[in-house]
DNA sequence: CGCCTTCTTGAGGGGCGTCAAGCCCAGTGG
DNA sequence: CCACTGGGCTTGACGCCCCTCAAGAAGGCG
């Protein structure tokens, strides 16, 4: 196995810490030659945040970037009276930040302990600036949050309750797993947030959040453990659970 | 003056379809050379449309590409019993499609009557890949989709139907003519859409769009002529109005 | 003039928000 | 060990905002 051997040797040029980083092959820094990696690994730093971290705010300057190794990152909107929502959620290996602007326009905060490998702002964009490809990644990701972005839309201003917390649980497990969305097995998945961030994500608030759960357990569309772990027996009924009205 | 004369030589390589078009100073164009202008210009086809005329469809595939060159364009999502949601709204000269996807995620529908610039998805895809500072420009404008989209969230998912309504005036202001988003003078806008189309933007009903824009006027934030004509007197009182539930 | 589409206005009902009480559990301190 | 506290969650009672249904006005067009 020649080629293994030359695989290697080509392996040894890239940082340590990127060898088995998921970034690395689904993310962004998959743009990147080794040489890229190394100076950008240069001014990368990891880290490990408890959730309710925050990363960054609305409306203040942008100083880092960061990719997602692992945990959940949500995104909000807040008006001046305090009414909140989530306008997205990010999961690994995706990137955090709003390139090519001065000020972010949401608050990025942790929803679960998410570790991070981050990275200034100068330093990525000069890499950019050299490297079509990685630009490609990042309009890439960002063609994918606007479709994302679009889709809750559709949730929030035509979906009823139930048909919100419906599909909320199924965004959760297709992203926690996207082969689950036709499987036939029984799921069980550990939500990766609290009723009021689930509340502020649909437009709802948390009573109806915990009505319309007990709603679809009553229904037998799913099971609840400990508040947190939602046993899901079938994906298909509760994907038609999520466009078609069940109040009743 | 040599610099004008300089200028006109260089203006004499440009395809004469392409001089008077705003794509090529503040839309995607501006990015690209007069060879390559010369080269997309080959495929492009410039139309008018009327309204109500789709441009595309979502889950069918995409074969062209458009330059808004005047009028309104309407992103929609539907759902399968009819429920439908008005997920962006496009001006002059934004770029219309979806980059990098064989299946369009939205139905593209004329608001107004639209001119429009278009051109085959190969060849745009064709110069994408040989001019980073295309793929640029169009990663700055899915940026800047998504931003709105993310704003639009806050809206559909927080705010009441008094604040939705003052929200989509302030949105046509301001996307008409960026320069009244602070002026003290009176304001005098023709709706791109009917009522329909704006509960659809705000996920009411037509009744609701029709109480609030009433109510609004009632307060004298607003004044309505012939349906389709709103003056505003005071900007800065219909932005107060976004945030402030109006409803009592 | 008649017909159609668009829009407004009213009456009534329901879905979700508001307010409140209480359960469960982890953490803390006596 | 247990009392106390506080956060997260559920459940019930009630009210209101917006939807539904319906009628009618206004304007465009043959």
């Amino acid at each position: 196995m020649a080629n293994e051997e030359r695989l290697d040797i080509h392996n040894s040029e890239i940082p340590v810490v990127c060898r088995a980083c998921e970034a690395r092959h689904r993310g962004i820094c998959g743009a990147l030659d080794p040489e890229q990696l190394q100076k950008l690994g240069k001014h990368a730093i990891r880290k490990v945040v408890d959730d309710a971290t925050e990363l960054y705010s609305a409306d203040q300057e942008i100083e880092r970037y960061s990719n997602i190794m692992s945990g959940v990152v949500k995104l909000s909107k807040m008006m001046s009276d305090g009414r909140q929502q989530i306008v997205g959620l990010q999961f690994a290996p995706d990137f955090v930040g709003r390139p090519f602007s001065r000020q972010a326009k949401t608050t990025a905060e942790a929803a679960t302990t998410v570790r991070l490998c981050s990275f200034p702002k100068n330093a990525l964009e000069k890499i950019i600036s050299e490297t079509p490809e990685l630009e490609h990644r990042l309009h890439e990701q960002s063609l994918k949050e606007l479709d994302e972005a679009r889709d809750w839309m559709l949730t929030l201003g035509r979906k009823t309750a139930a048909e919100k917390v419906a599909s909320f649980l199924h965004l959760i497990v297709t992203h926690i797993n996207p082969e689950w969305e036709d499987t036939e097995d029984t799921v069980e998945i550990e939500l990766p947030m609290k009723r009021a961030d689930i509340a502020d994500f649909l437009g709802l608030t948390i009573e109806t959040v915990s009505r319309q759960l007990t709603n679809l357990r009553k229904r037998g569309i799913i099971d609840i453990r400990d508040r947190r772990i939602v046993i899901i027996p079938d994906i298909h009924k509760l994907f038609a659970a999520t466009q078609q009205d069940l109040s009743n």
